[in-house]
DNA sequence: TCTGAAATTTATAACGTTATAAAAGCTTCC
DNA sequence: GGAAGCTTTTATAACGTTATAAATTTCAGA
């Protein structure tokens, strides 16, 4: 029942039933196969005034490439994929990536799949799915590791990539990345200058590359302003809320800690809780800064003192530059490193302007 | 350069650098191409000798089927549209429903493709470019209207689909929806038990068929219990987070409303907002019942109590019901109603359990 | 041993497109 | 007028698969 085709044409451009092709054009304009498919797509050996007739032919009978077809033939998937992790803890990332990747490909030929990279696999496992089964004409993953073996394997196959997330190796590739070094050091530097001296990093775990940017930020802070970092025992932002809480709520209670650098919103939302479970309040009493990639944090009380992350951005520049590098743009150019903005600064009143960075 | 096929071959199972196909294992088994075809599907017809013969070979080359080449000659696709509306709102809606279709989908041929639905396009477009140009197999799209045109066109085509959401066409079609009828009511005699006689419903625009339920469901529960349902000027869940806080803070501040019922969790967090900005405190002074859809939520101080949308179930059910559909499943029997999870109940201690709903 | 039917395999064509090579039409110029 | 060189069009084949129809082999029963 479902799928098989309703008695009535259902396409209502043309009068015929059929699907129409590049032969049902040929036909009508008594032509070859060949010049159609060529004036179509814009070849200069066929005549402009041909090329302008077919093209009238064409929209009249509502004409669409056959994708299996034109994949078939050249090899060319069409499709762009995105890895991703379904993770709990990344909870807006992914659509907002999607909602710039999606932004960026608008008016392409390029589809978006979605690949899974499921935690208890593999995690190589889909990038050489798609290598053997050429079954995308560029991939876009994130979270990179230092020596990430998804980028070898891709740099070695010579197969088009952007990474969300720098890496360590030696041959330059194309990435997106977020300072989150620049944002840890400020961070820090921020809340020793509100007076915090003993502060903690709710960071990721350091097999991620820009795990160990923001510990690199958040110890450089820490030495310029001779404040304390305090160990919160392996704690990231992949742990479990009520874990983040309860260690949290440990430190501050036992006063061993005052203020906390958060790499994401959701343990930002943890550190608010466990805060105000120990009768203190965020801001007065324990300082916080936390990076922010969804509108929703910025209506949290008290107000948590923010640095953006655009990921929609960011998912519109892994897309462009995929699309760079698939029509064959060198890695080297294709690199980019996002700022995070101020959103709030607990110091300046609300709506007013917004002070430039600590030095 | 990029995409180019490097020297060495880099296709680890097989010596030679050709990728395998169905010719390349009928060569070396001694067979027809089409007896091979037919062996690998698992035909009947083949001697079941000779089925193992090839399967061995298959594994041997790593020989896997060319998706472009099956799908231009049987016209099915292997694939799932997910139709996204990139909305600010919605958050992690996107990333569960995701994270619950690719677990569906796990192990069998299909693959999920994201074609993004515009605000400033036509809703239907999607639908009717997946339709012309067969794209897809079958089609999942949420927050359906009562006369939702996406869902006439695809009857009338006859082409398979799963709404998020149901409507009210004569014509029953699969569904997975979410009980917010049920939800609205619950929450209002809830608060209405605990004494709370002035609320306010934050729920969608009316377009959506969920939003009615929604306000079906609220305004039984105000008939019940005798409690006033606040006006609040056509704020929705789409609404801007700070002019739902301003709508709020403006109410609770005229004494004109002391509970909400939130459909989502973004405009639960403004609500919180408005209340302490007025200097009240949520379940001591004014009520707060709030649909949650992430985990993140649970870590809200004041805690909130909430009623969970199990958002990663909802696509897996999609999925599922989706490939069923495809497969010829009549609709009837395709249609699934997700009831909510209380998480959090502010009459009870923490971690003790709940007690059963309202009756 | 032969016949007819069942089991198994094969040849051919087709899905809709594009790359390659060849052909036809048109100018230009001696 | 015809060769040379350009522009424009066409014929053919191929990508890798599967549906259809035909062919071959196998086997039971007479």
């Amino acid at each position: 029942m479902a799928g098989t085709r309703g008695d009535k044409g259902n396409i209502p451009q043309s009068g015929r039933g059929e699907k129409p092709t590049l032969r049902t054009i040929a036909e009508s304009a008594g032509l070859a196969v060949t010049t159609v498919s060529r004036a179509l797509s814009g070849d200069p050996r066929i005549a402009a005034k041909t090329r302008e007739r077919v093209a009238a032919i064409a929209d009249a009978v509502g004409y669409v490439p056959d994708r299996a077809a034109q994949r078939l033939r050249t090899g060319r998937t069409n499709v762009i994929s995105f890895i991703l992790e379904p993770h709990d803890e990344m909870l807006a990332f992914g659509s907002m990536m999607i909602a710039g990747i999606t932004e960026a490909i608008r008016g392409t030929p390029y589809h978006l799949v979605v690949t899974p990279q499921f935690a208890d696999a593999d995690p190589v496992a889909p990038v050489r799915h798609i290598l053997r089964n050429r079954l995308a004409d560029g991939i876009i993953f994130c979270r990179t590791q230092p020596f990430d073996l998804r980028v070898r394997l891709l740099l070695e196959a010579d197969f088009p990539f952007v990474t969300h997330g720098r890496t360590e190796l030696a041959t330059p590739h194309p990435y997106v990345d977020f300072d989150n070094s620049a944002f840890a050091r400020d961070a820090v530097l921020r809340l020793a200058a509100r007076g915090h001296g003993k502060i903690g990093l709710i960071g990721a775990p350091d097999t991620y590359t820009f795990s160990q940017h923001l510990r690199h930020g958040f110890m450089a802070g820490i030495r310029e302003t001779g404040a304390q970092a305090v160990d919160l025992d392996g704690i990231s932002i992949n742990s479990a809320p009520e874990d983040i809480r309860r260690r949290v709520f440990d430190r501050v209670s036992a006063g061993a800690a005052d203020a906390f650098v958060c790499g994401g919103e959701s343990p930002a939302m943890s550190v608010v809780a466990a805060v105000s479970d120990a009768g203190l309040a965020i801001n007065r009493d324990i300082g916080l800064v936390a990076k922010q990639t969804t509108p929703l944090f910025g209506q949290i009380r008290p107000p948590v003192e923010t640095i953006y992350e655009d990921l929609t951005a960011a998912g519109r520049d892994l897309a462009e530059i995929l699309m760079k590098r698939i029509a064959g743009e060198p890695a080297e150019g294709l690199q980019r490193l996002q700022t995070g903005e101020r959103l709030f600064d607990v110091r300046a009143p609300r709506g007013a302007p917004i002070e430039t960075a600590v030095e």
